[in-house]
DNA sequence: AGAATGACGCTGA
DNA sequence: TTCAGCGCCATTC
């Protein structure tokens, strides 16, 4: 806890979520991705469960690859917010935590009116 | 120092 | 489509 600079793994992850727009989701390997951790999505979830609740990060838009929410025990209701505060900000999130991850992912640098605006057929 | 863990990702069946 | 196994890499004991 000492070290505060910046260039702590935790702070990178941290940073690059509190960017994520509302209404937007990303992935783990997404955000390892950006951050220059390719391939260390595992290290992503660590930053988040090492994050002080409450946050000014919006973490709850960072899901698994999967598209869901990841319901362990280790978060002892965690997870359960996470999908109070998704459906706040407009996400429809499936009973068994699923998100329609296709349509809300999260695109840096990709504009509103980007192709990539919508998946749809 | 080494071994075990884990809010993940991908491939195969 | 869903379920299971293996691999990646930093943190923790």
């Amino acid at each position: 806890m000492d070290r505060e600079q910046t260039c702590s793994f935790d702070q990178r992850v941290w940073r690059l979520v509190e960017q994520i727009p509302r209404g937007q989701l990303a992935t783990y390997g997404q955000i390892a991705e950006l951050i220059g951790a390719w391939g260390c999505a595992r290290q992503v979830g660590w930053a988040l469960r090492r994050l002080p609740l409450p946050s000014a990060v919006p973490w709850h838009r960072v899901v698994n690859a999967r598209g869901c929410i990841a319901m362990t025990p280790s978060r002892e209701g965690s997870d359960w917010i996470q999908r109070e505060l998704l459906l706040a900000e407009g996400i429809p999130v499936d009973g068994a935590g699923r998100l329609p991850l296709a349509r809300f992912r999260w695109q840096p640098g990709a504009r509103c009116g980007a192709s990539a605006c919508d998946a749809g057929p």
